[in-house]
DNA sequence: CTGAAAGCGCTTACAG
DNA sequence: CTGAAAGCGCTTACAG
């Protein structure tokens, strides 16, 4: 049996109380009984439990990711920002991840209610406004990050404009049948990108035609994943006639769609979405999501929060901005509109 | 206030023990009692507390991955193996991040001592076989994954051998100046890898140079990025005369490889090292590691042992295997030894 | 099947 | 600066 905070008092001769201030480093404490507790602490490996400190403090120093499929390039570079944060401060981070294959909503019910930690961080949670207003009942500091809703701190990218600039970029060089290279359509980064794409053909006058917009065949992890950019481009160079350029939907589509032109030996200009660190490494012109910003920032709100539940909400929407490398440097370029 | 177990037991007109033996879905309920308790405890949006129930149980249902250096791609598949199997089982899975700027072995007893799970995953976690020791005093279940380590179970690929099969798989082909592309020399992997590496030497009387064992300058993740692979391979593609082939510590390092190539037109054949999902998309030859079923296998060890404290330990060891890819076809390849 | 009661290991006014 | 004591919200023998 490990030691508790008992044995520490009995053993260096002072109260529990005395132990638990040593910890909490409390300033009320003598340096004699201080060392003493230590000394002996040290000896006997003893350490609060989270636990029994969480129980009786009603806190417990820990912030909380919230997030669904988290083998996602996306997330990962997040979470950098969201740690490089965190170790300058004394909180704890924990992760819970969502599975993709229960209600979404009831999941993350359960997390609030199980009280885990003093402030969660979503990210990439999208829900109905009125199930976001539900969830303000559970009155606990919560910042999202790629999602946005006017009754929580929020920290995300308009999707819309990056789609926007990606496809307009394409226009701009003259190129009419654009591709869409999609994923799930339901999936809310879809459907705000898909916007973003018409409101550029809008702008163009050119008309929308939904043989342009291709999925892969692959839905795992909504179709962001390799295998589904590399099903999807496949089909886009089978068409006829073949679309002149194509707009991934994320990074990692455009590197399986990368390999598909590869694979055929066609070859059109691909704009990706995110800027994952390998995009730079590929040649791949992209839209970038300040994505450890976003981490890093969102984290400093959410501690705010914390600190003062009293703080105004606000809302953080970054312009995502196109950066263009060797995929969209094609020979045959068309040029004049 | 969030409702606490009082509130519901006064509400449904039972005692708390009732409530509680309610949501621990104990048999020896009525249904009527059930009913009732269910239906107030939604009303309320009630439910057990984490904290509480941890302390009064000692127990939490909770297993937690342990791992430094979270945003790295290995630990990402490892990662959706052990999801596949925790979601098979009722377990809740919390994260652990292990900063790489503290002692690490400080932080895993902080971790143990806080007892914050029932079970613990130990990724990528690296000590001494003193230290590992050290920590079977905390006698709580543990699964070492990519260590080994004889006093705990651990599932583990044999990196020696899979450096031994890339080195050698390129000496076969009758290339005697084979490059490594290394990282960290200190860490654990470049450690073992550099051995499977001489040892191929050795076996085809080649001798060791140490200028042919090359490393980037940003040692950012030790080493372990595509930058650091860059910049590694744009030594190599420097010196003179330039090195046959080259073994890369790590699939992301190989893809910087991949562009310090296509930047300066020069290519040799690379291998790479992880089989990451990218790998194939990328045409990069690689050693697999099986890292979905390593998390998978080594999550169903942890319950195992969880349910059953005096099992005897295991020590499990892939083999990695090479992948040929294109990134080993290059056409000035030689025949013959 | 159900309830009263002790206990899990801490924190924190309160009194000194 | 320090200790006695109440309380955090649960679980779980024990007795019925």
């Amino acid at each position: 049996m490990p030691a508790t905070i008992y044995d520490i008092a009995k053993k260096a001769g002072v109260s529990i109380a005395t132990v638990s201030r040593v910890f909490n480093n409390s300033a009320k404490v003598s340096d004699k009984a201080r060392t003493k507790v230590m000394k002996v602490a040290d000896e006997m490996g003893y350490h609060p439990q989270a636990y029994a400190q969480g129980l009786a403090s009603r806190k417990n120093n820990t912030v909380m990711i919230v997030v669904p499929v988290i083998s996602n390039y996306f997330f990962m570079e997040v979470l950098s920002g969201v740690q490089d944060k965190l170790s300058q401060l004394n909180y704890e981070l924990s992760i819970f991840n969502i599975s993709p294959n229960k209600d979404i909503e009831e999941q993350v019910e359960h997390v609030l209610k199980r009280r885990w930690a003093e402030g969660y961080l979503f990210i990439s949670i999208h829900l109905e406004d009125s199930q976001w207003e539900n969830l303000k009942r559970y009155n606990v500091p919560i910042t999202l990050i790629d999602e946005h809703y006017e009754g929580f701190d929020s920290v995300s990218v308009d999707n819309a404009q990056g789609a926007y600039r990606a496809a307009k970029s394409f226009f701009e060089q003259g190129y009419k049948r654009v591709a869409m290279l999609s994923a799930l359509e339901t999936s809310k980064p879809i459907r705000d990108r898909m916007k973003g794409y018409k409101k550029a053909l809008n702008e163009f006058n050119l008309s929308f035609d939904e043989k342009l917009v291709v999925k892969g065949d692959s839905m795992q992890r909504d179709g962001f994943t390799e295998r589904a950019g590399y099903e999807a481009m496949t089909k886009i160079l089978d068409m006829k006639p073949m679309p002149e350029a194509c707009f991934c939907a994320s990074d990692i589509q455009a590197v399986g769609a990368l390999k598909a032109m590869q694979d055929t030996g066609k070859r059109i200009p691909i704009i990706g979405y995110d800027d994952i660190e390998l995009a730079e490494y590929m040649g791949l012109s992209t839209i970038r999501q300040p994505m450890r910003d976003m981490g890093f920032f969102a984290t400093q709100n959410l501690i705010d929060r914390m600190n003062n539940p009293e703080k105004a909400i606000s809302q953080t929407i970054y312009s995502p901005e196109l950066v263009a490398r060797s995929s969209t440097e094609v020979k045959n370029k068309k040029t004049g509109s």
